[in-house]
DNA sequence: TTGAGAGAGTAAAACGATACACCAGCGGGA
DNA sequence: TCCCGCTGGTGTATCGTTTTACTCTCTCAA
């Protein structure tokens, strides 16, 4: 390997100059133009490639940041890493991934790791269902800036970036109103989630507002006891012994709505003649589905560009010695109209 | 933070002897049972975590493993990565994912980059569209260890992991033939794909074996011009056209499935009662597709810590100074049956 | 003549660890 | 008594950079 040694011998300048001269900061401009192309001329014949533990150990800068995925096969996760690493990328942050695969315990192992790599931030990508609020805020206190995207924390200095789920709820629900449908059913998400509490939340300020009547009996939730996807299907089919005259369901998610999709398929029902559904996330499958899915878009690459930006500007604090408040941002989600959704047949 | 030097000064040992006890190697046997828990106590009291980068400056291994994805929010990447990382965590070895995006344009950059960090070894998830060989065997004269996954290279010395395609297509038509179908159209896949001519090449085989006639006219191909997905739909429209009698479908993989499963209930057709249909891949959203796919599992996972396995033994060879040959794996896909298949309709 | 200041560069000390050579006791065999 | 080898350590150089604090050599004004 060709060190910065090799390129002042070569060159026959100091090792400071080169130094100096590649680093192109305030230093270069003490370095005569001649000097510093015959530098570089040098660095670039040998091919020079600087060795970056050495520098950060001198510099005490890593230009790395630690992402914390809680489940690096889930498309949720790897949109949202796909904009940061866009964002991160061209400013010359280098995203160093961990993945939870699902287990929570993994979590204090997967920081020290990024902490044991000396990463100057950490983004974590909150998964509703297993990171709670304790682990977070705990995460809080190592002493490297945080954004959590997907979760937005209460009394914890850490900055956040979320989706307005009660505005894509509502978007879903107008909607289906704008096509007639009048006799809804709906799938609502686990309780636990602060998700299901908001886009239901979105669903009834809508319906208000409209004077649309929600009927209790066709209101049914996840209880998340076992596989989502098996329990969506049985309660598509309550629904489906409860009122059979419904012409439009809205579920909590895709996976739902694809399963309720599922469900009346088997039943004989056809999606979207006799009845539309709505899911939400806007998965990547959603567009390949028989039919393809009427959902909201949650903008993932966005919160992700978000989110490093976030950091970015931390980052930047933190260097230059400033203090700095948390950041929050909120990204408005978009309707996605395909083919599961149509107008009500009239009766 | 806090040193080593901060450890030797508490626990009144020398540098030297802190750092033999905590890497707990050759050296740690000659100090005695005393000191090591004594240097132990006080590291652990102090929270000492040694610095990476000053470890790997001097001791010349980082302990890394490059890992450059084509796409990372492609499930066939993040399937192998799940493997990969499984196997790497626990020898400890920290795979360092550098994602593609899709461009082939980055795929030196990403080397690069990789390199920078000096990586100990490299594994490459080949797109069978993106990667051509000259770039995959560039990277292999890099001085580092090498494991493709996804694709053999000819004449190239770089070890590779890749799926017994024919394998896996003569268990899909044994499969549809053991159902009682003789009828069965095929889409291929893009002929400048390996796969796509190993694949047909395990049809071809099993149809020669059993007798089973394959009609020219129910073949058709993909060319790739653009959206795979559309495609897929307009040749099984074509196909539906040619020959309605059909009774079963064997598609390039998933994707191809879906398209042709959602091309048919288009056109009234159901499936898979009037039709058949198997894929290959087993992506993520087969098992909830309406119907669930029948399909050919490539074991991607299992893909990934093969790939894994293989980049441990040459970097051990390496530490050990000894040579080594490429090592090549080929693994067997598994039929997986779902409902996108039944028996044949009795005529 | 002197001295200040700018311009162009260099020497040497870190950064935090590991590796290698060496050292002080001490027991024992010749 | 001498030397050897063993046990349990320590001192110091080194990895490849960045950073800080110099050193020269001019130029130009007082």
């Amino acid at each position: 390997m060709v060190t910065i040694r090799d390129v002042a011998g070569k060159s026959g300048f100091s090792i400071t100059t080169v130094s100096m001269v590649l680093n192109d900061g305030r230093g270069a401009a003490r370095i005569s133009g001649r000097t510093r192309t015959r530098v570089w001329k040098v660095a670039r014949r040998l091919g020079y490639r600087p060795n970056l533990q050495a520098r950060s150990l001198r510099s005490k800068r890593t230009h790395s940041v630690g992402v914390v995925v809680f489940d690096l096969t889930d498309p949720y996760c790897t949109q949202i890493w796909r904009g940061i690493q866009n964002h991160l990328r061209p400013i010359g942050l280098f995203p160093i991934v961990t993945d939870l695969q699902d287990d929570r315990s993994q979590f204090q192992p997967c920081l020290d790791m990024l902490m044991d790599r000396r990463v100057e931030g950490i983004i974590a990508i909150a998964n509703p269902l297993y990171l709670d609020n304790k682990l977070l805020s705990d995460f809080a206190h190592r002493d490297v800036p945080a954004v959590v995207i997907g979760r937005e924390l209460a009394n914890v200095p850490v900055s956040s970036v979320v989706v307005d789920n009660a505005a894509g709820t509502r978007q879903a629900l107008q909607h289906l109103y704008n096509l007639g449908h009048s006799r809804i059913a709906f799938i609502r998400g686990p309780s636990i989630l602060v998700d299901s509490i908001q886009r239901w939340q979105g669903l009834e300020d809508f319906a208000r507002e409209v004077a649309l009547k929600l009927d209790p009996r066709l209101i049914l939730e996840i209880k998340g006891r076992n596989s989502t996807y098996t329990e969506a299907c049985e309660l598509t089919e309550e629904l489906m012994r409860r009122g059979p005259d419904f012409t439009a369901l809205v579920a909590f998610d895709d996976l739902t709505a694809c399963a309720a999709i599922r469900a009346m398929t088997r039943a004989g029902r056809h999606v979207p003649k006799d009845c539309s559904v709505v899911g939400f996330d806007d998965i990547p499958s959603s567009a390949f589905y028989n039919p393809p899915l009427t959902t909201v878009q949650q903008q993932l690459e966005m919160q992700g560009s978000l989110g490093a930006e976030i950091m970015e500007e931390l980052i930047r604090a933190r260097a230059e010695n400033r203090q700095v408040q948390p950041k929050h941002r909120r990204v408005s989600p978009k309707l996605i109209v395909r083919d599961s959704t149509c107008s009500a047949p009239r009766s």
